[in-house]
DNA sequence: TTGAACACCTACTAATTCAGTAGTATTATG
DNA sequence: CATAATACTACTGAATTAGTAGGTGTTCAA
């Protein structure tokens, strides 16, 4: 029952970008070392964000990664779905949202797992990027220190 | 970011127990057959249990388990806990509740995590054994049926 | 008092997932 | 066309999962 380092690392590297939102592409090497995380490992997690259009890249010289969507537009959720595939917690869901158990017609455990599913995607489509980077900069600033 | 079989069959186990709470003790055998779960599998897991006071063991002839606390004192959150380990959903907290990570004095993404930990404890929290049978006895008398 | 029926315990194992590495191909720019 | 970047595919060691196997200890009934 854990986020991987798969989900993790991306959602690092998205907060990086939304950071540095005003520096054009950044190259993988400098967030991968901002965030000391092996450039290899993040280039495997990057083209799943790519494809679903969460980032923009440039290839070639000088080329890079920028946040392909404002950073209130794009949630915890979408970015750990994408990364984790699915975040339904038992493995009787198939990514289509079927249930695929023989047990499934009555199934007393059914409804907590559809439960408990929902308030795990209730609670992270309720924070975006831009919430991550206004939390950052207010603990930064003093606000909650004693 | 799945629950194990250890902690689903730990469920349906207790289950099993509560709605068999009037049969005295029940034997291993018997709720591995009923459930379709390797009873040297469930072996394995009813230790953990035992020790918690969740369960009541009888050995010998004619031996088995009993629930060791009423259905409505035992909560899924405290079955889910004890077999899947801690249910904190990233790797950097410890079971004691301390966080083990170099990052942790600055760390954005950790109140993320600090929320979904107590969205999904609390909903856990608020299911006991008792609220699984009335439900699922609702169910089987047809009041959700179309 | 012996044997069946049960729980209890430790070790082993095949399969899968995780967390990366390695190497090569492709693309844009000056 | 040289260079600096991403893109893609394949491989690998370590850990975890989901069990099996085989034996020991306990209780009761005939």
């Amino acid at each position: 029952m854990k986020i991987s380092t798969k989900g993790r690392y991306a959602l690092r590297m998205l907060i990086d970008l939304a950071e540095h939102r005003n520096d054009g592409f950044v190259a993988l090497k400098t967030i991968a070392d901002r965030q000391d995380i092996s450039k290899k490992y993040l280039e495997q997690i990057v083209p799943i964000l790519n494809r679903a259009g969460v980032l923009l890249t440039n290839r070639g010289f000088q080329g890079g990664y920028q946040l392909g969507r404002d950073a209130d537009k794009i949630t915890v959720r979408e970015i750990l779905t994408l990364t984790e595939g699915d975040l339904f917690p038992v493995s009787c869901m198939t990514p289509g949202g079927e249930i695929n158990c023989d047990r499934k017609i009555d199934c007393p455990t059914l409804p907590i797992w559809l439960g408990l599913n929902k308030v795990i995607n209730d609670y992270l489509d309720s924070i975006t990027l831009e919430d991550i980077i206004v939390q950052s900069n207010e603990h930064f600033s003093g606000d909650y220190m004693i």
